[in-house]
DNA sequence: AGCACGCCGACT
DNA sequence: GTCGGCGTGCTC
């Protein structure tokens, strides 16, 4: 309103403010991020809230608005009473999705963090954060719009058109009429071959479409049966029934006693009665069934015996005080728990959340998903019972939405998920735990790229929450963070356990170095040591852990004669040989092919299996032991929805000698009887082209170590490498994680790696070279030029991050050069990293010169890939 | 992402 | 002379 319109009386009396005032209605506008993830369509758009939505919307709730011609789902991100747009313009928001808004305006704020720092549009990132169930589902409907006689006159050809409608447009028309509304899917399912005249009916504007957001909420329903009179009423209804119906009689009676409402589907199997009888009375009015919403528990009816917290040992105690100090004085504070594998990290946690709840607050606990088995998920439902969400892959997407729920609506305060439980939608969230903080699971590999620990610091941060790490072998990130001496980071404090619980010793750990054992003439997988120690658990009938980082049968394949290499068409990649299949397979594309009876360059037959996978290592065990029983655990075994679990409950019962796997049998396994670990190769990590494969290598040793001997029984490892003098493999023999730190922080000093620097990784892929190597030329020179104009100094010269102070920015951006694995799914793929160090929104530089690339992505079908590793400086 | 509006080739 | 190609731009 202008300053003449508030002083002129004519215009206090006018326009829509006023209107709404007499009406004692407010105006209240909406922005909306819609579900479109484009660049110009990544910021809120502004909507009229009506006035019967109005209590209704609110910052986090999910509607339904309509968006040029058709209408969306989208996320309130802000609510106000004015619009800095002319209202006249603005459309009304057409639905509301959820009597609850699935998030809340601290995870919008999160949202809007992330789209920011992981460089994704907001839209994703507020997806990321609702389950599945909640994305949205378009659907067109066909509705009925209007008597043809509402035409106005001088329309007569077009009247006269519409009254010679055939008999078949006459019975679609009223079918539309009858059902009010029908989705056109059905409807064109209904008359097949109508899609023509529905056109027409659609253009004369006798039918209309409606875009509208279908709602994928369903929540489950159940019937309920409870009496519809007092308990004399229904004894005395009893009594008038005939004779024949013995059923209802009982029915009656068995409700006088019953006052509470029974699930019908309990009330049958109970009483052995039919749904009719039950139907019979209802109709005769002494019954009444109404729908109720259930949650889909997929732990009903599971007993979970109450278990009281522990005593702490003094270590543990020494860990739980300043936690649990921190949750007292509600301040944000990280902690970092370092403690060896069976030093009890769990307990800490348990009495940290009970803590928290004591409080009155929240608690999220993130595992990797791979260990979210039965066995942990028991210990926190035993603790804590029905206040604990689970929330893991395995679960149908209704049970997903039913436990997600349960959280909006405050039935849980506790929630025990993989990576994206970091987003559950609590408000008076306590404490977060991080399980095993240096799992790579944490970090999602799909847009939006984010790392759980870093988002969950994020949240803690705003909600003055505390974190708890726990890992016994932490992240260098997170490890160097302890030592934090940049004035923007807070450090992390560091709470170490180094011994196990009860005193039992980390098992002995022996390294074989198989260049010695080919030199004896042993040219089987197995050392001499190795084969003995299995063979020596069969006697006693203790049980065995075999690891062996790849999967299939051999790695790849050649041609003897020409030296020719199986690869995939698709990718830079050699195919691995699956045995059971006797199919090449691709690892990256999937493509499966058969094996190659000759060499398919210069057909030669002779053709050799190189490398050893998990299912030759089955085969091979299953030929130097007889009758030894194999559990084979790896991608291919455990595809099937449970097998992962049904596996290992095998394993624990004692039906299988030897647990064989890829690096999922590493993970959290606690099984008594297992006393010895092998490794097969601790080379196959340590040569990929990762400047993180020391540190994965002495990650995977060490938890796989931890593996044997957690019980009464002592344990062994035995570790076969080519590399013995490693350190990673070294140090991880010694269960020593300090002198691994010492030396793997001089090596990443000495390279210009994180924690001593921040790195992105921006990938461009393409089917054709050339053009990928323009564009990586062009984004590198676009950067360093930003970088530059940003007037933050010169970039310094390659490698001049080493031994740099410790307070230098620092930024350099290289490559673009291929990438290790340079052609996917007919991909060619390029790579630019950039290293740098100092407070420097290089997230901010990259979105704007990939904005400047938006053109280019879409004419050139070019696809930019950017990960933000956000790592931690020394 | 869709969808409309807008300037240059092969057709009634 | 028109129908239609997909290049640019907008969606509250």
């Amino acid at each position: 309103m202008t300053k003449e319109g508030a002083t002129a009386p004519s215009a206090l009396y006018d326009g829509a403010l006023l209107q709404g005032d007499l009406f004692g209605e407010r105006r209240l506008y909406a922005q909306v991020i819609v579900d479109v993830p484009a660049k110009q369509t990544n910021r809120p758009f502004d909507y009229i809230v009506p006035p019967q939505l109005q209590s209704w919307v609110a910052v986090g709730s999910r509607v339904g608005v309509p968006f040029g011609p058709r209408t969306l789902q989208g996320f309130v991100v802000g609510m106000s009473d004015r619009t800095s747009m002319d209202a006249g313009k603005l459309k009304p928001v057409e639905q509301v999705l959820d009597l609850v808004p699935p998030l809340n305006p601290e995870l919008v704020d999160l949202a809007r963090w992330m789209s920011r720092t992981y460089i994704c549009h907001e839209i994703t990132a507020l997806q990321a954060m609702i389950p599945g169930a909640l994305k949205a589902k378009y659907e067109k409907m066909i509705a009925f719009a209007g008597e043809e006689t509402h035409s106005p006159a001088g329309e007569t050809g077009r009247q006269a058109y519409m009254f010679a409608r055939s008999p078949e447009e006459e019975n679609i028309v009223a079918f539309v009429k009858q059902k009010g509304a029908v989705p056109a899917e059905a409807l064109l399912r209904r008359f097949p071959d109508a899609s023509l005249m529905l056109r027409n009916l659609l253009e004369q504007g006798i039918l209309a479409e409606i875009n509208s957001v279908k709602d994928r909420m369903n929540a489950k329903k159940v019937l309920y049966v409870e009496a519809a009179a007092d308990r004399a009423t229904m004894l005395e209804q009893a009594e008038k029934l005939g004779a024949g119906a013995k059923r209802q009689k009982e029915l009656m009676v068995f409700f006088a006693g019953q006052p509470e409402p029974l699930p019908l589907a309990e009330l049958t199997e109970k009483l052995n009665i039919s749904a009719g009888s039950v139907k019979a009375l209802a109709e005769k009015g002494w019954l009444s069934v109404q729908e109720r919403e259930v949650y889909r528990d997929p732990y009903a009816g599971r007993q979970f015996a109450k278990t009281e917290p522990l005593p702490l040992t003094d270590q543990q105690r020494g860990a739980f005080v300043p936690i649990s100090a921190a949750l007292e004085e509600r301040e944000h504070r990280v902690f970092l728990l370092h403690g060896v594998t069976g030093s009890g990290k769990t307990e800490v946690y348990l009495q940290s959340i009970q803590q928290c709840l004591d409080q009155g607050r929240e608690a999220i606990v993130l595992v990797p998903e791979i260990s979210l088995t039965p066995q942990m998920v028991e210990r926190f439902k035993s603790r804590f019972g029905d206040a604990v969400a689970v929330m893991h892959s395995r679960l149908s997407q209704g049970e997903r939405y039913d436990e997600w729920r349960k959280i909006g609506t405050k039935q849980v305060s506790v929630v025990i998920g993989a990576r994206s439980a970091v987003f559950a939608p609590f408000t008076k969230l306590g404490l977060i735990i991080i399980d095993e903080e240096h799992e790579a699971s944490y970090k999602q590999e799909e847009s939006p790229k984010y790392h759980a620990r870093d988002v969950a610091v994020q949240r803690a941060s705003h909600q003055g929450a505390v974190v708890v790490l726990g890992s016994a072998t932490p992240s260098l990130e997170s490890y160097a963070r302890t030592n934090e001496r940049s004035a923007d980071r807070s450090p992390f404090q560091l709470l170490t356990m180094e011994d196990r619980v009860e005193g039992r010793p980390l098992p002995a750990v022996h390294i074989v170095d198989l260049r010695e054992e080919l030199k004896e003439g042993n040219r089987s997988m197995f050392s001499r040591g190795l084969y003995k120690a299995i063979e020596e658990r069969l006697h006693k009938k203790e049980q065995t852990v075999l690891l062996l980082n790849r999967r299939g049968y051999s790695t790849f394949v050649m041609c003897r004669s020409c030296g020719y290499v199986v690869q995939c068409p698709h990718c830079d990649i050699s195919l691995t040989y699956h045995q059971v299949s006797r199919t090449m397979r691709c690892h990256y594309c999937g493509l499966s092919e058969p094996e190659p009876k000759k060499c398919p360059s210069c057909e030669s037959e002779h053709i050799r299996y190189f490398g050893t996978g998990t299912q030759r290592v089955e085969e091979e065990l299953g030929k130097l032991f007889p009758g030894i029983r194999v559990i084979r655990m790896d991608v291919d075994t455990t595809s099937e929805k449970g097998a992962h679990e049904r596996l290992l409950t095998r394993f624990r019962n004692k039906q299988a000698d030897v647990l064989l796997g890829t690096q999922m049998v590493a993970k959290g396994l606690d099984f008594p009887d297992v006393t010895l670990v092998g490794v097969i190769a601790a080379d196959t990590v340590l040569h990929l082209p990762d400047f993180r494969a020391a540190e994965k290598t002495f990650q995977l040793l060490t938890q796989v170590a931890g593996r044997a001997g957690r019980h009464k029984l002592p344990g062994e490892v035995f570790i076969q490498t080519y590399t013995p003098d490693h350190y990673s493999i070294v140090t991880a023999s010694h269960h020593d994680y300090a002198s691994f730190l010492e030396t793997e922080l001089e090596m990443r000093r000495e390279r210009g790696y994180p924690p001593y620097c921040d790195l992105v990784l921006i990938t461009f892929s393409h089917e054709q070279v050339p053009m990928l190597v323009r564009a990586g030329e062009s984004f590198a020179v676009r950067l360093k030029d930003k970088w530059k104009r940003s007037g933050a100094g010169p970039a310094p010269e390659r490698g001049g991050l080493c031994g740099r102070g410790v307070d230098a920015p620092y930024f350099e951006v290289y490559g673009p050069v291929a990438s290790p694995i340079p052609r996917i799914k007919d991909r060619y793929r390029f790579q630019c990293m950039v290293k740098y160090r100092g407070d420097i929104d290089v997230s901010g530089m990259i979105a704007e010169v990939a904005a400047a690339f938006d053109d280019t992505v879409r004419q050139e079908k070019l696809q930019i890939g950017i990960d933000v590793n956000p790592q931690v400086l020394m």
